[in-house]
DNA sequence: TTGTACGCGTTATCAT
DNA sequence: ATGATAACGCGTACAA
């Protein structure tokens, strides 16, 4: 590998001066700074991050620990982060807790019970500890799930960032949770069915202790509060999460005597669920019933019809969760003004499934 | 920070002691290596790993060059790098390319554009240098496309993979090329129709110069031609990877006087197109015409009818360049039976679309 | 404006 | 079995 020195040989300069043109260009006479310049460029000389890191006792680098990297969430997130890494000149170093694979499905409480899942616990440290010997600058977690994450990483002494989660208790003294906004983006869903000439609006909400599930149903409630719409019981029922249960809701909410000409469903896949329970009716989508998901999945363009939904901010989040990391890392959070935690609002994307 | 040093002290030993426990465990007496233990237990000592690798010059970090991390295919290869690096104990760093907000998707060859592109060829010498001056030990690059990318990437001397691309002539003279297997698994789904009493089947390709289109055209002609099956040159289409393209062959498909039974169409997208326009000509989809997809994308399972296609092994895809990045690294590969080029086998998932 | 010398935290060599 | 010490490549006082 060629270093600093095969650069100063060739320019005929000392390794100070090479040094002083890659850092501080002003400091050196044009001509030698040319000459270096040259000498760089034919040699082909790479700078040693590593020995430069060891030296300044500073990476540059953002350590990404994501709990799954195959959920629908992350990739949009890890890009934002790119992104922002890419611009203010930072590396990123990327672990994978592949969590999805880990979870029990089938548990009321999966997430909780993975918390307390030996086997996770040790290989989220070991991925953090790997991490941390690379000596990361900071770190950021990305969760799979809007929950509370306290507890689950060691203490450490970078600052930390958490977004598609939160912490209440953050792994470390500078923390910042990013997240976007289930209550804005509730709210938003129901302001437009209303919007659209609805009052009967019916909801089918996510598991009940789930962070989500309240936001949002506090979304809900606040647009019909606001729009002097009633809150009928009967029109409130949760699922969890699952197609299936977005079926079977959707099927008690056909079979009320007065039924909802409109249901704000809170994900996507529940909406799948919900279209395939009106199908078997013979109900119409969107003209007998209309339909609004969460999420804006992938999929939510090609399935019939097309899904309403609101879209999530991911890649701000990414960006937004990057960039507090660098501040942190950079001392310049130090205005009382920063919140630990931030909400980005979400946005709508209007297709086919609301009349 | 807390040192080896910092240890060392606490332990009342001397450093070459304390990197002797870290690391040849067995060259060191009983006593003495419990003592150093409790005293990285107690210190919470991390052993830092860039002045390990300025030492060693050696980092054991795999770095990952991927030209779209949001493309589909990605995270799922991201995830098996992850797996095996995590098993062979390396790290990982990770550049981002976002090459599909910059490629001009109504241009007829806009992977040839893009090779062209002056903007994205700095984009990707950049990428390439961050991580080399991150002094990774191999590079991984990952494509959004399965094509030719010789000459995207400035010749460098350490291993290099290619993943969901290849290069004919590969940026280091330690290279491989990991693909799936685009022949075998258009086999394995006008196989499934041939098994299915299909002998009218059509094809809807993607755009014609592209190796995929290729191979998996060859993939159904080996199917038909196995089982003595004509090729009919009417029921060859080709449209352009997109949803409306699907659309425009089916239609020509549809209005043949003798049309096919069962429809290959060479991705999920176009699929979906296909089976639109069915809809619109209350052609009922598997009963009246059968449609068999590609690619397995996350929305496959939720479009109506759920549509049978063929799964690509992107995780295995991970696992395998990271297998191989890391044997070229350590030298293993010197046998001459590695192939520069390893395909891996596409599988079958089986839905509704095909009665 | 440019050069010399030191130290960042390790590992490995060579003594002891 | 253990310890002293020289590198690894870089940035930066400080000297010139």
């Amino acid at each position: 590998m060629v270093t600093i020195h095969d650069v100063a040989k060739r320019a005929g300069v000392s390794i100070a001066t090479v040094s002083n043109v890659i850092n501080n260009s002003n400091k050196v006479a044009k001509g030698t700074a040319e000459r270096v310049k040259k000498a760089i460029y034919e040699l082909n000389y790479i700078p040693n991050n590593v020995a430069k890191g060891l030296k300044m006792n500073s990476t540059r680098t953002i350590g990404i620990l994501a709990e799954d990297i195959s959920a629908f969430s992350s990739p949009d997130i890890i890009d934002g982060i790119c992104e922002q890494c890419e611009r203010s000149d930072y590396q990123i170093n990327l672990a994978n807790l592949r969590v999805n694979n880990k979870v029990n499905q089938n548990s009321e409480d999966m997430y909780r019970d993975l918390a307390e899942d030996k086997e996770f616990r040790k290989g989220i440290q070991d991925g953090q500890n790997t991490l941390l010997s690379a000596r990361i600058s900071a770190l950021i977690y990305i969760g799979v799930h809007p929950r509370d994450v306290s507890g689950l990483l060691p203490q450490i002494y970078i600052p930390m960032v958490y977004t598609y989660c939160y912490a209440k208790n953050p792994a470390s003294s500078k923390a910042q949770n990013i997240n976007y906004d289930d209550f804005q983006g509730a709210k938003l869903a129901v302001e437009y069915l209303i919007k659209r000439g609805h009052s009967k609006i019916a909801i089918i909400g996510g598991v009940i202790n789930s962070y989500s599930t309240h936001r949002r149903m506090m979304g809900y409630q606040t647009a019909l509060m606001e729009h002097s719409l009633p809150l009928r019981p009967e029109y409130i029922t949760t699922g969890n999460w699952m197609f299936e249960s977005g079926y079977e809701q959707m099927n008690k909410l056909i079979q009320l005597s007065d039924p909802p000409t409109a249901v704000f469903v809170m994900n996507d896949l529940m909406s799948y669920g919900a279209i395939a329970a009106c199908k078997e009716h013979n109900i119409n989508v969107p003209n007998d019933i209309s339909i609004h998901g969460y999420d804006n999945q992938e999929s939510a363009p090609f399935v019939t019809p097309p899904l309403t939904t609101i879209a999530l901010p991911l890649h701000r989040m990414g960006v937004m969760a990057a960039k507090s990391a660098i501040d942190m890392v950079e001392h310049r959070n130090m205005d009382q003004t920063t919140e630990a935690s931030v909400l980005i609002p979400c946005h709508h994307v209007i297709r086919s499934s609301v009349r």
